[in-house]
DNA sequence: CCATCATTTAACTTATGTGTTGATTGATGA
DNA sequence: TCATCAATCAACACATAAGTTAAATGATGG
């Protein structure tokens, strides 16, 4: 059991999937907070929300500092960075349908030897 | 049971935070692709593959064309929208450290009265 | 009318996630 | 010295995810 060692992103877009931590970046938007004030609008136990916290920051997605008993965490959008190049890859898609012929062309092409075949190894 | 009803973004974020399904939906850029096709550069069995597959599908992130017993799918990224437009808006905490002036002013402006209590009450 | 074949469904195991409560921590200041 | 208090830790319970194998599906062409 090595650990499996999985990709940034994973880490990153799961953390970004829970409604409860998206609110909790979405509040340090207007400043630092503390674990406590982060907790608060929601309604869950103080440790469960803690465990949020966490996740977000394994996730990158904010940094601790640490003034002896209360925590304060601030917004480290940063770890976005990757997320959004990820996603901004697939703009193209539903923007400008005109960037897209561009795709479609290639994908024409492409498509000839491919929607009935499995092509395992694939051209590399 | 009130099937809880979770936002579509937990859906997005959730079908992203996973190396296979982003990659099923990097090969569907080069065009459409059987259920076999994509699950065939994976180290797992064809009913697993078939499960990220419907994830992708739930999330809307890929759109399915039936043609007998293969079943076509298609990119459909524009699912993605809203997950892009939702990091777009923490851009401006990775670029432009000059765009972020003008947040740092209004975080100071509101910490004053914020990092040491907790408000519970808030004003709201 | 039967075998084919891509896919789904079912039943199951195991791992991970999210929540709980209750105990612990440890500087501070009364 | 001792109660306080924010936060973590530990030990659970339960739900969801992700994988497995095996059986079912159902038009098509031999």
């Amino acid at each position: 059991m090595v650990e499996s060692e999985s990709h940034p992103l994973d880490t990153v877009f799961h953390a970004l999937g829970d409604a409860t931590r998206r609110r909790m970046l979405s509040d340090l938007e207007a400043g630092p907070r503390s674990v406590s004030d982060l907790a608060a609008p929601h309604p869950i136990s103080l440790a469960a929300a803690a465990k949020h916290v966490r996740t977000l920051e394994k996730a990158g997605l904010i940094r601790r500092e640490v003034q002896w008993r209360t925590h304060v965490c601030h917004l480290n959008a940063g770890a976005l960075v990757e997320a959004h190049a990820w996603l901004e890859h697939y703009r193209k898609y539903w923007t400008g349908r005109l960037d897209a012929l561009e795709e479609l062309l290639r994908q024409e092409d492409e498509a000839v030897g491919n929607t009935g075949k499995t092509v395992i190894g694939d051209t590399k």
